[in-house]
DNA sequence: ATTTTGTGTTAAAACGTTTTAGTGTTATAT
DNA sequence: ATATAACACTAAAACGTTTTAACACAAAAT
């Protein structure tokens, strides 16, 4: 419970009465290793106890080259999937004995660079990506010195990092076969205007279920500006005249894509299900509360962050080249109201 | 963007022909109080820049006894208010040259006091807290042995700390007011069952403008326990026929009791606000969506983030003992359709 | 001509840790 | 008796920074 350290290794070691460097390997553990006394041991651990000793955090980081700091450069912090996701993160760092200072980017490339290079200046020893549109180059920088690094939710294929993320395709595949399992056939699918892998996997997903369904034709894939989605999601819903089914159901390919979908959809009242069945994605309270409660497609949050720590810590402290692997993880539909069709 | 870092002082004293004492202090800008030559400041900062020279803080910090990080020890970081004043937080400090490291207590005080320790053991130079439920002890500990401290939204009326928080009194007055002018007499009040502060001021605003309008005896305070609440509450609210207008409107008092009520109104199927009318807290995308659009007090948050960072580090940076203020940041009524009395 | 003052620079120490190479002692093997 | 091994420990260096005291060397004052 100190802020300013006052106990060093020299105060144990006059005080017990041998030189730091015995304390230093009896505090780290190594007494046998090191052939150290038992005597000596003993009374070492009591004192250090007795003093309360901390180690100084910033000498063991010159000495060793190491900080024990994991840098996390989250998309937006506001948005609950990556708060969860960052709180996990935290969690499993913490387990590990890291500590995890973050930033969010806000989807914004020079935030994403400027937030990098203060980690950097702070010394972490790895880092937490989220990576955001056109941040493409600049993580490839990195990759390219060798920088510890996994990057979580999106990855570039053509940059061979780390990563953690969810089976895309997978999980727009099911939401679509559930929809037309539902009866529905004319299914738009809204996701943003993005170059990001994640998006383009979502959208792959939609196709092939459309596809295999035989319903090529029925695809209708809307794409909005990251910017003024709301606006313009007014608009096209407004001409796309749901009212009279020319669309039956639609798929949300994000959280806040969902949450502003349903603003919109609120404010033209159109009425789900019954004028156009909902998917989203993410979860929420939103989800749960709005009427009818919406469906969702739930991504492992908490397996997601603890995995993303483990790979990256076992990339710092192996001391052969890690393979590197691209993790995907499972999607799971929880199914409310607002999918199912009403007759 | 470096995590590795190179190019040290000395690198910059070899190239240029000086000794690393005077790169140090040119790259300090303090050639001038240093009376460094003309010549050679310039040669240094063009190498430095050449070289693309980046500090080894844990150099900096071990011969400093500074870190220039902050801790934050946030309640719960899936709590939209806490993510988001987590944000303000984060760029207010990353103006000024200072780091946060941060961690969720989840309201719980053995949380708490490990993240104080990591954050302590991690040499942070000052601590941002919202302190939980019994963790006055843990905070009057800090407090005692003079670490720079701020706390915010709750805080200790025995402990003499930097905080910063609402104006709650005048916050839930205003709440009860509103409501009172629609006509609303049954008013009931829900809260954590708390010893904090904020909670007890909450109820207080809420007192005062029932025995303003000359209505104690309809004053009425639903406690619930933190854990379990939402069990209760479905309870409580059927016990108290809601529908026979034993009560016409009610007042959460913070974010998740809101959210949970209109868990448990939805599930009772109760009205708003026919049935009865609710104002709740903090605001959040469940409140707008919601039908009806939820009535809310808005805090000051980007305020809130800003103000706590500010004091902290004028505190940090000034030599003369900081005069303590708590400072309390006015509400705003967001009011929209759950609390507007229809005829 | 010598002392003083001023100017520009550096050597050295310090922060607290970890590790390597080495020291002195005692026990065992030759 | 001497070389060798095993044991228990320490001295010292290194990590990169900042700051203090000191040092040359010139110009100005005596």
């Amino acid at each position: 419970m100190a802020f300013k350290k006052k106990v060093s290794l020299k105060d144990i070691a006059q005080a017990v009465g041998v030189s730091s460097a015995l304390v230093s390997m009896v505090l780290n553990g190594k007494a046998k290793q090191y052939g150290i006394g038992e005597e000596a041991t003993r009374k070492v651990l009591a004192k250090a106890k007795e003093l309360n000793y901390q180690p100084n955090i910033m000498a063991r980081g010159l000495r060793s080259g190491k900080s024990h700091l994991l840098g996390l450069v989250v998309a937006d912090i506001s948005n609950p999937f990556f708060a969860i996701l960052a709180r996990e993160i935290e969690r499993a760092a913490s387990e590990k004995g890291y500590t995890v200072i973050y930033g969010s980017s806000d989807e914004k490339p020079e935030h994403l660079s400027t937030l990098m290079n203060t980690l950097a200046n702070q010394g972490v020893d790895g880092i937490i990506v989220i990576p955001c549109e056109n941040s493409e180059e600049l993580i490839a920088d990195l990759y390219l010195q060798k920088y510890a690094m996994v990057l979580v939710d999106r990855y570039f294929p053509d940059i061979n990092t780390l990563s953690v993320s969810l089976d895309n395709v997978k999980a727009c595949k099911d939401v679509t076969q559930h929809l037309l399992s539902q009866g529905f056939r004319k299914i738009s699918f809204v996701a943003y205007e993005s170059k990001l892998l994640h998006t383009t996997e979502r959208i792959r997903g939609y196709h092939e279920a459309m596809q295999e369904a035989g319903l090529e034709n029925n695809i209708h894939v809307l794409k909005f500006p990251q910017d003024k989605y709301h606006e313009m999601m007014l608009q096209v819903f407004e001409e796309n005249k749901i009212n009279n089914k020319n669309i039956e159901a639609i798929i949300f390919s994000t959280n806040s894509l969902t949450v502003q979908g349903l603003y919109v959809l609120n404010q033209l009242k159109i009425r789900i299900p019954e004028d156009v069945a909902v998917f989203g994605f993410d979860g929420g309270d939103v989800f749960d509360l709005y009427s009818p409660a919406i469906s969702y497609v739930r991504q492992p949050v908490e397996e997601m962050g603890r995995k993303a720590v483990t790979i990256l810590i076992d990339q710092l402290e192996s001391d052969e080249p890690q393979v590197i692997r691209r993790y995907k993880l499972k999607p799971e539909l929880v199914i409310a109201e607002s999918s199912v069709k009403k007759q």
